[in-house]
RNA sequence: GCCGAUGUAGCUCAGUUGGCCAGAGCUACUGAUUUGUAAUCAGUGGGUCGGGGGUUCGAAUCCCUCCAUCGGCUCCA
């Protein structure tokens, strides 16, 4: 007999080599159906496969995170099934479950594929998976293996199977389908009851560019064809909050061909959206003891040329710009740091005055390649709220700290969603790729994550995803579809102090190298913007909203008492505005909620006599009548709420 | 840059077995209406159907090419 230990610590007793799907079974029937997979000791398995010694076991549905992607794995085994049988001599390449859904690579040779062929597809799935064939797993040789795929001529197998060893094979074989794989799989095809393919892109194979591109197919699946419904109908919901879509229905920014792609057109609203969120992270700054400075939006070669990013990235920024007479060769400014280096050479430094803080929202220009544009969060043109800390070795972890409390500060001003903290650090198999001392990278490393802990961060250390300058720490958060964006980072930076010989004077009256560390709290305002607008639906705060009251006269006989009232509220640095349209009530309502205005007030006799306003308060209502002070003092405290919280 | 898809008025979209002067709603403009919490009515304007080339008696519709956009891949100082 083995013990078997269950999530909620209960132990029961079973023989030995009893399955997962039979412990179900023990359970309840109606647990044993939904059972997809199981997790023991820590390691998913088959729910089919004997356990043999004392172990912990969570039986994983549907609800369970591994039990989706188990679910979505066996899923892409499911459509290779189906393309081999509509597309024979078909290659596969690699077929993993995401985070949501799945996709398989695949060689279709000479042939092509489009998203007219889904239909088909999903048809031959939906049939295979009625069949409810069974996920078999089997070990093989390695010998066996490649001799399998061999004579099926899967090249991408073959090219898969180099790597492996033998002893740790497995093939699983549902239907007429045989594919090499780690597994584990569900019991069997019969719980696939819902399928949709979702789109098709190029993939090189295992991800480099100088390999074959394969075809890359795109689905979901779900055990419950409501369940399919639902994810679609989410979809739709998140496509209404897209920032492109909501940039161009609010008139926060727009792109001209003419200007050209990947540089973007602020418009006036979206100008004021930027303003305010410039001057909100400026006045942050000033009080964390930034000193701001205003550096060129050119540099001369050598500037790069020292910095090392002429070596690294010339050949691949905008060519240089060039004087008429002399022929010297000058770079739109990448970045911000050389300059700042510059600033921090003109005068010598005292170990004193250490850290220093520059800090400057510098507009930078980036050549990307033309399929990676994408609205504002990937551009050519963008502005960082960019500020480099020059400090001594001892100084990173508390600079780091502050830094953190700048960027908290930042997101919860702006009630800002779910981000993850990414620290990413060398790799330790491979250390000569980098610069600086081994001494001065694991401070530095330990700086960063002893920092990220003692603030509580939600963290992902990430090794050898490090520059090749220093560690760093990078915030990341998902857009309405669920694409991942970094946007603040904190980044320790020995190479620049390095190759501009930045020094400082110490106690000790000799030289010493400062430490660099690059920050931006928002990133680039572009970004930041496009993830804003996604997360608020481009309902802003009050205090960013780029028009905070509209006035609505319910007829234009009130128009003057409209504009005294906007004049007052104008007075008080209030962004408001007169509808003085000669339209309906409704209509001036309908379309300031449209526009997103969070407050109009409306007003016509009974608040010209009064000398009062009504307000409503966008996606709330009518909130009743007000005095105007009251009204304002209304405004203040929800600004304040939302600034003042520490 | 690569793979696939898309491109019709300022916006959202109809319109292809190739056929008279290419359509609607919203916006804009003009007029009427003087309105109480999500769309008042009428009229007018607006498109070399992404650009260029080709096939054809005839092209928004078929073919080629370029550009841009969308979904991915690669990249991202």
């Amino acid at each position: 007999m083995i013990k078997i230990t269950f999530p909620d610590g209960k132990v029961r007793e079973y023989p030995k080599g009893t399955t997962s799907m039979e412990v179900a079974k023990s359970i309840s029937e109606g647990l044993a159906r939904n059972v997809l997979a199981a997790k023991v000791n820590g390691v998913v398995w088959d729910s089919s496969r004997g356990i043999h010694d004392d172990v912990t076991l969570e039986l994983l549905t549907w609800d369970a995170t591994e039990g989706k992607s188990t679910f979505w794995h066996s899923s892409a085994h499911l459509m290779a099934e189906a393309l081999e049988a509509l597309y024979p001599g078909i290659q596969f390449g690699i077929g993993p479950p995401i985070e949501n859904g799945f996709y398989y690579d695949v060689d279709l040779g000479e042939g092509t594929l489009s998203s007219d062929d889904f239909k088909k597809i999903e048809d031959k799935m939906l049939e295979l998976a009625k069949a409810g064939n069974q996920y078999i797993r089997k070990e093989v040789s390695k010998k066996d293996a490649i001799s399998y795929f061999g004579e099926k001529g899967d090249k991408y197998k073959l090219d898969l199977l180099k790597d492996l060893e033998d002893g740790t094979i497995t093939f699983y074989t549902q239907g007429n389908f045989t594919d090499l794989c780690r597994g584990p799989h569900i019991p069997d095809t019969g719980s696939i009851k819902a399928v949709k393919l979702m789109n098709i892109a190029g993939a090189y194979w295992r991800g480099d560019e100088k390999s074959k591109q394969l075809t890359r197919i795109y689905g979901i699946t779900f055990p419950k064809q409501k369940e399919l419904t639902d994810y679609l109908t989410l979809l739709e919901e998140a496509k209404k909050r897209d920032h492109r879509k909501l940039g161009k229905e609010l008139e926060l920014f727009t792109f001209s061909e003419k200007v050209g792609m990947g540089l973007p057109l602020w418009l006036p609203k979206g100008a004021q959206l930027r303003e305010r969120l410039e001057s909100f992270l400026k006045k942050a700054q000033l009080k964390a003891g930034y000193l701001p400075v205003v550096t060129p939006h050119i540099g001369h070669k050598d500037l790069y040329v020292t910095s090392g990013h002429y070596e690294k990235y010339g050949a691949d920024s905008f060519q240089p710009i060039r004087t008429p007479a002399e022929g010297e060769e000058f770079f739109l400014k990448p970045m911000n740091c050389p300059h700042h280096c510059e600033i921090y050479k003109s005068k010598p430094h005292s170990y004193k005055e250490l850290p220093i803080r520059y800090a400057e929202f510098g507009t930078v220009y980036r050549y990307e390649q033309s399929g990676e544009l994408h609205g504002l969060t990937r551009v050519r043109g963008f502005t960082q709220d960019d500020a480099h800390l020059f400090c001594r070795p001892d100084q990173v972890k508390e600079e780091f700290m502050k830094v953190i409390d700048l960027v908290l500060y930042v997101f919860r001003a702006l009630d800002f969603p779910e981000f993850t903290a990414q620290i990413s650090l060398r790799d330790p198999e491979n250390k000569s790729k980098y610069i600086g001392s081994d001494e001065n990278w694991e401070k530095a490393e330990r700086a960063i994550i002893e920092a990220a802990a003692e603030k509580g961060l939600k963290t992902v250390v990430e090794t050898g995803e490090a520059a090749f300058y220093g560690p760093k720490l990078d915030f990341m958060v998902k857009d309405a579809l669920g694409r991942k964006w970094q946007l603040g980072t904190i980044q320790v930076d020995y190479n620049l102090p390095e190759r501009f010989e930045l020094e400082y004077t110490g106690a000790d009256n000799q030289k010493h190298r400062p430490v660099m560390i690059h920050r931006a709290p928002f990133g680039s305002l572009e970004r930041f913007i496009a993830v804003l607008i996604e997360h608020c639906a481009g309902n802003f705060p009050l205090w960013l909203s780029p028009e905070q009251v509209i006035i609505l006269a319910i007829s234009d006989k009130f128009n003057d008492y409209a504009k005294n009232v906007s004049e007052l509220l104008k007075n008080s640095d209030i962004r408001a505005f007169v509808d003085e349209r000669d339209e309906k009530i409704g209509r001036k309502i309908r379309d300031a909620e449209v526009r997103k205005v969070p407050y109009m007030l409306v007003v016509g006799e009974k608040e010209v006599e009064s000398n009062s306003v009504s307000v409503r308060r966008h996606g709330q209502g009518d909130l009743g009548s007000m005095s105007l002070d009251q009204f304002q003092k209304h405004l203040n405290d929800e600004v304040m709420l939302a600034l003042n919280q520490k």
